[in-house]
DNA sequence: TCGAGATATCTTGATGTCGAGATACCTGCG
DNA sequence: CGCAGGTATCTCGACATCAAGATATCTCGA
């Protein structure tokens, strides 16, 4: 089956044979993948009224388990955003009664954000939702597929995760 | 190597036991990993004098091939854009003097955008840049891995690129 | 103890994107 | 021929994001 980049890479080598645009195979899939994905997501998660946006903050606090909370700066780390828009994030989320601020008793600089119930039950009903629905995704590969390929992207990603940049 | 989403996945598996989260070694990899693609491509563009949506929409028209046109609304198919942003592209690129309007000669509703000979020299010039900052990402895999890699990703973009969603 | 530099968060202004609707034009059926 | 429905592009308002800078607080060496 072609894709759209099988597309791509053929123009590039019709208007460019002297350039190797191999690196495109994978990366440009994994854009182009990642843009698909965030438009899947924005519906499913409109059945449960989220953004995938909060989505992503009040999962993080879910994760962290008992009692929910984290700084705004592990926030940062976990959802590639600015400080900056994290801010308008917890600034809506508290408005929308998910999420609280806290001061952190240690830190007169720092803050906490803690989940409300509300919150963390609309957290794990979006999560169940999203698996669902990625796993409709994937059933285009054997369960030895998806394997091999998260270990392919681990790879990848590790640089990034690990070197901070 | 470790990366961020196995502490996310762990993190899941100690927090809902009763959910089966495989999924997320897969999908949540790809977009962690799109969009530190994305912030090393800024980067990358940057020494051209590019943003990355500039980048995406001249090389659409480069890759076109001569005479490097193509409608607005081709553009959008591969971007992956709206109609707006694309009317709001076009704009900027053409008071850059990268591209051009023309009237489509078959379709009075029509438009054509060309790249001019500035767009193509600098749509060329980035590209060549950000080959050889993609070709240092995949040191991390053997050149095996990376054909292996792209076609596992292209199975789970073709029903994406070809069932129009 | 004091001060320099690091750190945590928030503020601000600019900008790009989206979504829905508007407009103009095309196509094909009756 | 005329009209209904489809198509191509643009307009507009709302909104999320970013980058850079501001403020408050912490840390640690002299």
């Amino acid at each position: 089956m072609e894709d759209e980049v099988d597309r791509l890479v053929a123009a590039w080598r019709r208007e460019r044979p002297d350039l190797d645009v191999e690196p495109l195979e994978v990366l440009s899939r994994v854009s182009r993948l990642a843009r698909h994905l965030d438009r899947a997501r924005r519906t499913a998660f409109a059945e449960h009224g989220l953004e995938p946006w909060e989505f992503d903050v009040l999962t993080a606090l879910r994760r962290a388990g008992s009692p929910y909370q984290l700084s705004p700066g592990q926030l940062l780390t976990q959802t590639l955003v600015t400080s900056g828009t994290m801010t308008n994030r917890i600034d809506r989320l508290t408005g929308k009664g998910l999420v609280k601020r806290l001061p952190d008793p240690d830190d007169r600089r720092g803050v906490l954000v803690r989940l409300t119930d509300d919150g963390r039950d609309r957290a794990d009903q979006a999560l169940a939702g999203l698996l669902a629905h990625e796993r409709e995704l994937l059933a285009q590969l054997t369960s030895g597929q998806q394997t091999e390929l998260a270990a392919l992207l681990r790879q990848l990603v590790a640089p990034f995760d690990n070197i901070p940049g």
